[in-house]
DNA sequence: AGATAATCGAGACGGTACGTCTCGTCTTGGA
DNA sequence: TCCAAGACGAGACGTACCGTCTCGATTATCT
């Protein structure tokens, strides 16, 4: 008996004007512009149409984010570190560097001023992304390209950190020749040297 | 010749109260109580003072944190990079732990919404830090404990990348005990085994 | 086509609290201490909702004074210009007495910083209240009572004027003996005596 | 034993500095510019300068209208009511035309807020033009001119509620055409119709 | 001549109100 | 039952002035 088919069904139409309007808020005015009432004008839509769906803001950018990183995680298996760890942190630059920088830099904020969202930013983002790179590391060690005495839960904060580091603080610039610098000094860290 | 000398002088009594209710504040409400107007009402000033030293409340979060980071900032000149480095971790990750781990998220996340603050904050802090991690790694390096094959701007990247990444995403604790483990894994990986 | 059904309507209730907490101020403080904040205060609605209707502060006054003086303009067609005229200024003086001189030269101060005020203030209240005075003697110029060589124009000014000036300079009372002596003073005036 | 001598003498070119700037803001904003903190940075002075020598701004303006009300006073005594009372209007209006209409409204708006200001300006302005124009009905009474049935305190209310009342409202100009109509008509008035 | 004293400019102080913005909720009529 | 439109109470924003205060410098009279 359920009850979900009662009354008018939600338009998919608004909530898709909806999640454009916030990417577009986003990419335009650098994070600054992106409030619910921007939203609403932009996308035509009435604002309790929006809390009706998602309890703020961020959580439209989670959406956003994760419709668009869903679509594109690709893990080749390689049976190389060096390939495979090359390609990921490649398309993870790519995706910052040409689509979605600011929305991560938006979540990242949010996340510090709202711990409810910062739980569900984790467990919806980051810890899926860490749970991919943690697998390329396992498997890295299986064949043993990585001694089994590395701890690879740091291994991922300090690749993922690393990544985030930059991208928030803006000391250096993010993007594909990162990625590769990063992958090379972890290729040259985790490798025992020839004896 | 400096024109410094006319008017009534800065008050000193407030600039404090500013600084310590902004300390307050952030403490007692993570972040989220933190407003111009709170501090005026707590600090007893009026929020024009505010406003005629620092251009918005991150400023004064930064300041605050300056002031304490720049008292505690000791750099031990051992001849060990493990004791060194330790050290240095430990008593970064405990002034996070008991004094400042709201305010530093705070100043991170400012900074995604303003470009400006994000050049100061860099500029005053995250630089200096990134100074001291990096002399740290060049004296290894010169005594020979890091190959010098390595880069030492991507090791910092990932030291401070790893610290930032766990404080901001919370995914894991950021204590002394991952200021140890991080230790112990960057000496793993740099320090060449024995032949 | 209007558009004037959509969305929530105006709130009746918040518009007659701010009216009556606008009166309540303006006769407590004598009109020092009538701001928009501190109606918003005592009315308890949101400053945004008064801004949405009211241009500021002078126009709401300007709302309870005409919400009064609409209700209480009667003009009795008497056939004497001393007993109209007389009813008339004595009905004038008793409500400034009695309810609203606080509010009429709050209006006409206010009236002298703002042009645009002004303009409402004369359009909607003054010109109103002149042009009754002028038929009462256009009546009476009919009638024989007042010559036909006389200036209306320039007796109205000079019947108002004097009771404005008496309430703005307050060098002399302008209560109800002051309507009379005023009466009799233009019918002294304008009767040509018997030859 | 006055210690009026004592320190340093009031500096002539500050007061004279603030006085002009008054008249100008006053002329130049209409009204609306005309604070404390304008004078002082417009009179190169600074603000308590200003509070030590009058109360408030309004006071100034008054200082400055009476300076040159003052300097313009002329009754001439010639022995017709019209010729005397023309002329003292049409002064009266000519001043205010070309240099202090807006110092006048200027001033009635403040009194309006402040009633101790009120009793200053009555008792400095409004008072003496009063006497002055009491004394022409006078002498024009003792002349015949005016019946002494005529109650002379409400003409004067009358002529110069008048002029106020058209400076304040502003429903028509009140300039040297209006001084010659309102002498007429009062001209009119009073004088008994020949037999 | 030196001390004393009131002035001067400059400008910071604690306040208060301004008018705007966004929040998240509520209330309509229409689909 | 959902939709858009938009009003609602709340409260922070950054600015303008208020009237007071605290400086060092200046300018007079009094000793």
């Amino acid at each position: 008996m359920s009850k979900a088919k009662l009354g008018r069904p939600r338009s998919e139409k608004s909530k898709e004007a909806i999640l454009s309007a916030t990417h577009a808020l986003l990419s335009e005015t650098m994070g600054t512009g992106l409030t619910i009432e921007a939203i609403a004008r932009r996308a035509k839509v009435g604002k309790p149409t929006i809390y009706r769906w998602w309890p703020g803001v961020a959580d439209i950018v989670l959406e956003v984010v994760l419709s668009q990183a869903n679509a594109s995680i690709t893990v080749s298996t390689s049976d190389s570190l060096q390939e495979t760890l090359g390609q990921f942190l490649r398309e993870s630059m790519n995706a910052i560097v040409n689509w979605g920088g600011v929305h991560l830099r938006f979540l990242v904020a949010h996340a510090q001023k709202d711990e409810a969202f910062r739980d569900r930013f984790r467990d919806n983002f980051t810890a899926k992304r860490r749970a991919v790179l943690k697998s390329i590391f396992a498997q890295a060690m299986e064949r043993g390209e990585i001694g089994s005495e590395q701890n690879v839960e740091i291994l991922v904060d300090m690749v993922f950190g690393a990544m985030w580091y930059r991208l928030l603080i803006g000391h250096a610039p993010a993007n594909e020749t990162f990625a590769d610098d990063l992958t090379e000094a972890i290729i040259r860290l985790v490798q025992n040297p020839p004896v």
